[in-house]
DNA sequence: AAAAAAGTATACCATTTTGGTATACTTTAT
DNA sequence: ATAAAGTATACCAAAATGGTATACTTTTTT
């Protein structure tokens, strides 16, 4: 699946976050119907990949640094994937045995769809999906 | 990734067939650098699943019942993959909790990407990838 | 200082998918 | 009969997926 279980959290997570108050896991975790452990392992993987930020202690929480309508499906995507490369022959070329001579049509479609899904992908912000 | 290897295999092996005559797996296998094993695994999919068409025998092969240009991307991914959605909640509404009631805004915007990838896998016919 | 709330880190687990190979057929033209 | 070609089944190792468990550290409040 494209969209793994994680990055599918991962959007209803951050959806629930603003720049100007801290939210706590487990409120999150409650209102989206996701197990409270499996929300702390995907908010800390977004953390360590800079998209959104968090307070420890009492009163802490998670907080974002931009609004909402500046996070795209594409930033969660590229936090929670190694890669958003559609096939195998875009990401390293040595699985395409023509990538270079004279040239490969398949790797060209492919790459010219991906470009498309992309864009979508940067397309819609998360405050769009409330 | 979106795109397996076998399914990029597919791709290539189909775009050596044509209607009018047989082509061997073993040339095929050759000319698209795909072990001659995994080109028969693929080919065998293909033909179960009713893209693709054989005779056995000596001086047999694979053939197409169709024109290469009637063959699209989207008609070998769905060959050589259980489900064409990109995410978990629009195969099986089950996995979505805000499904129904009243709905879910994250589910919704994907299907409209999901539709978009798709319509572009449709737009391809295999014979503009020679 | 102690307690409580909240995030952080690491590690582990079972299951499924992926990518691939091996072996042994069956079918058909020569 | 033989050889060429597709067909079927089964197996395998490695990676990805989806998830849990345990044990921190940090910070506010009392």
């Amino acid at each position: 699946m494209f969209v793994n279980r994680e990055t599918d959290y991962a959007i209803r997570i951050v959806r629930n976050l603003s720049e100007d108050e801290l939210s706590q896991i487990d409120t999150i975790s409650q209102k989206e119907n996701i197990s409270v452990t499996m929300a702390h392992k995907v908010a800390r993987i977004l953390k360590n990949n800079g998209v959104i930020n968090s307070k420890s202690g009492v009163n802490g929480g998670y907080y974002l640094n931009k609004p909402l309508s500046e996070i795209t499906l594409f930033d969660l995507y590229g936090a929670m994937n190694a890669s958003a490369d559609i096939n195998a022959c875009i990401m390293d070329e040595k699985l395409c045995p023509f990538a270079k001579t004279p040239m490969c049509k398949v790797h060209d479609e492919l790459c010219r769809i991906q470009d498309i899904l992309h864009d979508e992908l940067k397309k819609k912000s998360i405050s769009e999906l409330l």
